[in-house]
Parts: C-alpha cells; sequence; structure tokens
DNA sequence: GAGATATCTGCTAACGTTTGCAGTCGGAGC
DNA sequence: GCTCCGACTGCAAACGTTAGCAGATATCTC
C-alpha cells in the first residue's frame, strides 16, 4: 500500500512537503503541488485514515444502532442518513442490535473503539448502564425512541398522535368495538402509541378492552401471534389498530390466515405508510410518518453537533440552525381498508 | 479517552504489561491480570482500534456497496451480511451509490482510507477505473452482478432461470402475449434476465414484441413509468413479467392507476418475493429468491478469504469450506395474480 | 555588495498500541 | 554460598500522518 514517504521518495521530497502540497498548503509552490498530485494519482496513493485518527482526530465514520434493517422505517431512515452523511464526508456503520441490549452493548463498544465521530442510536427497551457509559464518550443523538438514562437530543414522533389518528377516524366510521396491537411497552414508543389509543378511545366515551389489547416484541412474528389472540375469541372487536410498521405486516398475514374480510368484517389501520400498503388491491389505510424527515433532521443535528465541536468552528458559541430536537406529526392516509361497520350499515339501511 | 498508558499509570505498572494482561499473555501472573482487567474495566478502558490498524493490521470493518437500502433485496441482504459479520467481530460500513458511478468512487475510496478489511460490491454499470483500482488493494467479493473487468469470486443467482421460470408460468396458462419491465441492460442482471426471456419465449414459439420491453434503471419510478409505456398502447399484453424488486413495486403502482383488473384482465409476475407480495387481498405470484442464503454465502466467503490471509492462518494452504462463488437458484410463487387469459377461458366454455 | 525580509523546505516529535529483546528477581541445584 | 535457570517485567521501536519550528534560499532594499 503507497504511503505519502511512499511518494515523497519517489519525487525525491521531504513527506511534510508532500502533505502540504496536498493539503493545498499556501507555503507550497504551485508548481510542486501540481507534480505531487500528478505523483499521488499516479502512484495511487490513499491517505490512511487510521494514523490521521491516530493524531488526536475522531474518524469519519457515524455509528447507526438499529433493530433491523429489513424494516421499512428503519431502512428508509438508514437510506436518509446515510445520504445526508456522506455529502459530509462520513460514512455509516450499520449497528444492528435486534432489541438485545447485549448485541447493543458489543456494537457500541465496537463504536468506540473505533473512535467514530457520532453516533444515532434507536435505543433498546433495557439498555445496559455500560451501554449508557459507552454513549457518554461520543457525540450521538435518538432516534424515534426516547431511551431512559439518556438525556441525548431525541427526533421523532408524536407517537400518541399517531394512534389517537387511527381511532378518532375509526369512531368517526361508526366503530365502538376496537382492538389493538402494539410494541413492546418498555419502549416510549409503545407506551406512548398505546397511551394515545386508550386516551383517544376515554375521549370518546369508549372503553378499551384488555383482552383484545396485545403488545408484542413488535417483529413481524409477534404481530401475526397477537393479531391471532386478537381475533381468535368467540367474540371479535370491527376495528383493529395496529402500532408498529412490521406489526402490521404480520397481522395482515394473520388475518388472511384467519380468512376474515377487510374491510366488510373486519376495519384495518396499519402503521407506517410503506410503499407496500398502496401497491395492491384496495390498499391498507395506514398511519403514514415522514420518515425520511425525520431520519434527515436526526442526522443533521449530529453532523451540526459535529461541526461545532470540530477545531475549525467558533468555539463556545451555539451554532445557528443546528436542531437540537424535533417532533414530527404523523397523517392519515384513507385507503381501502376501513369502512363502516356492518351493525352501522345495518341500521342505516333500516 | 482512557488509554492503556493511563491504566498503567493508575495500577503503577508499564503499559506493556497492562497490554499482556488484557491479552491474556501467559507471562502473566493471574492475580496481576485479574487486577488489571478490574482496573481497565473500572475505568472504563476502550481499546483504540485505529492505533492497532497502524501497526500493520486492516480495521474491524467491511463495506457493504449497494444502490439503496430501501429496496427489500438489498435491506435484507444487509441483514444477513450485517448478522454473520457481527459473529466475526467485523461491522459492516453501509456504502449507498444510488447505481452512480461516482458515489461509488467516492465511497470506495473512504472504504480504501478507512483500511477497511473487505468490501462486497454490488457493481454499478459502468464502474470508474479508479474504483476497479481501489478494489484492487482490498479482499472483495461480488454479489448479484458481476462487474466488468472485475474477477472477484461472485454470489448471485441463476438470473436467466427466475425469468424463464416466469414466462414458462405464463405460456403454461395459456398466456401468449408477453410484456417484460426489466432493468439496465449494462448490468449482468438486467441483461442476463433479458436473455432469459427471449429464450424462454422462442423456446415456447413465441416473439417477444419489443413495444412490450421496457428496460428502466431498475428503481420504482422507472418501473412505473416503463409499465405506464407497455400497457398505454391500443393493444397491450394479456400477461407481463417484471424482473426487479422496486421495479415490481412501480409497476403495481402503475397497473392500479391504470385501473386494469389483476388477473382478469393482466396476469403479473412479480420478482422478489418479498413479505409485502404475499401480505394483501390474493397476494402477488412472484419469482423469489433466496435472498438470506445468497448473502450469507457471500458474507461467509469473504470472511473466509479474510481468515485465510490473516496471520494466524495456515499460509499458502486453501482453507477447507471456502466457498469462491456460488450460483443460487430463484423459485417461483403461485399467488393470485396469475390466472389464464380471457381469451382462453372463452374458448374452453365454448 | 551586505543585510533584511519573504518565501519556501526539511527535520523531528507525537498520537496509542503492540512486540521483540534485554533486564531483574526468585528459587533450585551443586 | 554460588551459579544457573525459569518466570516474569520494563524499555524502546515502529506503524503513517501531521504540525511546529528551525533552517535555507531567493528577492529586495539600502
Amino acid at each position: 500500500m503507497i504511503t505519502l514517504k511512499d511518494v515523497a521518495r519517489a519525487l525525491g521530497v521531504a513527506p511534510s512537503k508532500v502533505w502540504l502540497a496536498l493539503a493545498d498548503h499556501p507555503h507550497v509552490h504551485e508548481r510542486t503541488k501540481a507534480r505531487v498530485r500528478a505523483a499521488a494519482a499516479e502512484m495511487g496513493y490513499v491517505g490512511h485514515l487510521p494514523a490521521r485518527v491516530m493524531r488526536g482526530g475522531r474518524s469519519a465514520l457515524i455509528g447507526l444502532t438499529i433493530p433491523d434493517v429489513r424494516n421499512d422505517f428503519y431502512s428508509t431512515a438508514a437510506q436518509a442518513i446515510s445520504e445526508a452523511c456522506a455529502r459530509d464526508g462520513y460514512q455509516v456503520v450499520l449497528c444492528l442490535t435486534g432489541d438485545a441490549p447485549d448485541r447493543e452493548r458489543d456494537q457500541l463498544r465496537g463504536l468506540v473503539a473505533a473512535r467514530c465521530a457520532g453516533v444515532i442510536v434507536v435505543g433498546t427497551g433495557r439498555m445496559h448502564r455500560e451501554t449508557v457509559a459507552l454513549l457518554d464518550q461520543v457525540p450521538h443523538v435518538q432516534l424515534i425512541r426516547r431511551a431512559r438514562g439518556l438525556h441525548a437530543p431525541w427526533f421523532g414522533i408524536d407517537d400518541a398522535a399517531s394512534t389517537r389518528l387511527a381511532v378518532e377516524h375509526l369512531v368517526a366510521l361508526g366503530h365502538r368495538d376496537l382492538g389493538y396491537v402494539g410494541g413492546d411497552l418498555e419502549l416510549s414508543t409503545g407506551a406512548e402509541r398505546f397511551r394515545g389509543f386508550r386516551e383517544a378511545m376515554a375521549a370518546a366515551g369508549l372503553a378499551s378492552t384488555a383482552r383484545w389489547c396485545e403488545h408484542g416484541s413488535g417483529d413481524e412474528a409477534s404481530g401475526r401471534v397477537a393479531t391471532h389472540r386478537v381475533l381468535g375469541g368467540a367474540r371479535r372487536p370491527t376495528a383493529l389498530v395496529l402500532a408498529g410498521s412490521r406489526l402490521t405486516a404480520g397481522a395482515l398475514a394473520a388475518i388472511r390466515e384467519l380468512e376474515i374480510g377487510v374491510p366488510r368484517e373486519l376495519s384495518v389501520v396499519g402503521f407506517n405508510d410503506a410503499g407496500a400498503l398502496g401497491w395492491w388491491g384496495s390498499g391498507v389505510t395506514s398511519v403514514g410518518l415522514p420518515v425520511g424527515d425525520i431520519a434527515l433532521a436526526c442526522a443533521s443535528g449530529l453532523l451540526a453537533a459535529l461541526r461545532a465541536s470540530s477545531p475549525g468552528a467558533p468555539a463556545g458559541e451555539t451554532q445557528a440552525g443546528a436542531q437540537v430536537a424535533a417532533t414530527f406529526a404523523p397523517y392519515l392516509v384513507e385507503r381501502g381498508s376501513t369502512a363502516a361497520p356492518e351493525s352501522r350499515k345495518r341500521a342505516r339501511a333500516a
């Protein structure tokens, strides 16, 4: 591998001269710079980042810890974050936690060991204490979930509003018996979305039936199982609120397995309006999230913080335009999976 | 940030002793080891990987260059690759190229500068010469696409077979007028899939109508536009073969926009049987790919090569079980989007 | 022509880890 | 008691880059 020294030797000059030339230092003659640049390109010289990092700096890596990239929400976020980081010369290290605190800790150890510049974190429910200590050593921001014990800037959605929108839509259609399939209550997202559901139900003068409310781990399989439980009983709700991206996939699979007609027998509101929900057939009514915007704001927040703490920036003064936190609003996309309940239709017909 | 020296100073011993203790070297007293380990954990010492890399090694990073993570195929692959790499202590750097050779080159420069251990590459169609030169400096393997000028191990599918399966299925149902929407013919995948389509058509004694064959860039938008072109004419095919994951999404959107009844007016075979195609309604018949298996084989191939070239391995001898290349077979998943054409049904009824 | 200044150049040290080698200490054998 | 051996410990160098500082050359002024 070609080093700076090799280039210097080939040109018969000192390494420091080569360095100054490549860094476009004013104390180097233009003629020399051109010669050095040509030689470097010719020899295929590529700077040794680790060596640069060793001289006190931080690497050009930004860690992104997410539970699962196959989840539409996270893959969309990863795309936006990666593009934003690339614009600033950073590369993204993809860290999958599978929502396991152990894996989260291991990944974070790796990131700190690599002296990454910053971390964007989607924390697990029961984060290890060591994980928090590791995060303290690196600039970081939180995406979607607010982790207990972490005080870093947070970028996410108004989670309670997302389920409230779904309930209000269904209540307006005439539904009174609503089921709910959501994620882990240990997570801020799971807890908030369920709070939104319960509060919206109460506001409509309805009781949330415990037997029709399930809280899974958030993945597709748990959504499937939970939906089977909610809909498998003798009496079942006329509408179902889903409060998770992968949960929605699992729930729809379960509904197909149970051969329940949608929206005739059951209205369904999905979560995170990914393309798939609109593609096919009459589409799934769902709560949409501006995922790209959230992720972009999150990345921009971290990048602004990094710029502010870099030596070139005006120290002590807060960077203008650096967003330290943001809450985005979810919205409802009406499609073919919701309709007035049969009872209501019959009443109308009479 | 705590260094090895700091730990040594706190304990009143030499840095090298701390190092040997943490590396579990036999020449250090067990009592000392325990004391050092306790102190290191207490002080929150995390090794400085860049410094380690500087001593001649390579970093614990593996680059993954893909066009787009939002694509089901690539997000599933990224998940499998990331998990496999994590098992070996590597972390994955996510590099998005957007199929632009410039971005690909920039990303690769970053990877080489970071002295990453290896790269898994999904090459763009017209790779820069510099990109090839950069890849020459790093162990790498190719995923899905075979890039011109690259001779590294390749892991992918029998692309021609994927479209052949689709054509054979449709021909067996009685279709004779088939449309095709595929990806860039510059890419090995685009070219091979179209070859498979044409050859299967020829084998069935059918001509592939040029006006019904479109080749887009492979993203959702191009699939939508291409489908509009294929189906927008006065006379249209009775069945459509889709040869790309995102193209399928775009095509289904276009079909909805055109209000064409599936499978009554048009049979559709999708590509890459992602969950979404099975979730909803009667489902989309599609060509399935063992994406996880391909990605896993690819990662394993690279990891085996890295193990073989690491100093600890028996030099000169080929590692047993190291897969240097693999072709996986696609399969057809029959669902509700394909049926016999109306003409055939009428003929039968008569 | 000599000195002063401006422009450019080269030497050297430092970052933190890792490894080889030399040194020290204690115990055991003669 | 002396020597030899083994077990353990500490010193120093190297990786490639970068920055500060001193030195060298050329140009300009008096």
